[in-house]
DNA sequence: GAAGATTGATGAATCAATCTTT
DNA sequence: AAAGATTGATTCATCAATCTTC
């Protein structure tokens, strides 16, 4: 039986690098692969659950952050502090929602050199409908088990504080 | 003690969720934020690792494709079914490695339809030369446990099954 | 008609360089 | 000089539409 006719990326691009170099390197080329394109499916399934509304996932985070904010409104540099994202990015994001009318930018009371990104009631309305869609749909991952769930953020919470990401440790769960 | 200066984001964002809508999803809500934000330092990590070559993570997925492959040369549909990702991406990513000169374009031999992509030998050596760096780095996570490594590879391999990834069992580890 | 590849569009991420304000 | 934001360039992903070949 040597016919598999659908084939697995990832166990293909390990079974052909073990058969080059040896098995150095295979549970963390596994894991990155895997994070890849773990990512690359969720992206596309939020994105397409998203997509009535005129938002993607990067965009419904921003106008999250918004709807979740005291007076609904931030500066920009701030946003991108907690998206963890370039200025740049924040630009063209705070575009893509103002140009849906979902977000308006305006002056800083004291700081001429900050803008402000401000939700609008339309804005508002799509954010929670967009946030009642996806934790209908409880973000795409409907199907792994709590635990699953819990243990993932674990094991990439230890990777992300070992690259230097700020980690905060007892995240409130559902289970405490 | 209200004061925290350095925050965590994906912890951040779950306070605020909760705040505002109980604890409904939170579990779903870190594990996505959480794959989201390690795929996003990861990839930054590899791009920078893999500068010195020219190269990026996804020039060197399809570059170590064609290194693998029997006769050094593979259909640019092939790569693209092995990589999950769009024809028009691997047009693109192609259009890269060929500026480089890691790689050329040529007929098939059968059927005109189909272009074949062939690594040259400057792509070789950068492959090679590329795959040690990356070895050496244990692909950016080297600082994780095998025993986190390989959980996570589970986790995630039953994700992209649930997703309809094609998902082989039983892959080569380091401890099989 | 379907398969293989390309072009043109958009979205999102990065970087370098610039501009204003502090 | 440093902070905040923007513009212009590049890379990678997607989609829709097109073109050639099967």
């Amino acid at each position: 039986m040597t016919l598999q006719a659908p084939r697995d990326p990832i166990a293909e691009a390990t079974r052909q690098w073990i058969g080059h170099w040896g098995k150095t390197p295979a549970p963390s080329l596994q894991a990155v692969t895997s994070i890849m394109r773990v990512q690359q499916i969720l992206t596309g399934h939020l994105n397409r659950l998203l997509k009535p509304f005129g938002l993607s996932f990067s965009r419904y985070e921003a106008l999250m952050l918004l709807y979740l904010s005291r007076n609904h409104s931030l500066p920009l540099s701030k946003i991108g502090e907690r998206l963890q994202v370039h200025p740049t990015s924040i630009t063209g994001l705070i575009d893509g929602l103002e140009r849906l009318g979902f977000v308006v930018r305006g002056p800083h009371e004291s700081d001429r050199r900050t803008t402000l990104a401000s939700i609008t009631p339309a804005g508002i309305e799509a954010a929670e409908a967009a946030a009642e869609i996806l934790n209908n749909a409880r973000f795409g991952v409907e199907k792994s088990s709590d635990e699953d769930l819990t243990t993932l953020t674990e094991i990439l919470s230890r990777m992300r504080e070992q690259a230097g990401d700020v980690v905060e440790h007892n995240v409130p769960t559902t289970s405490s």
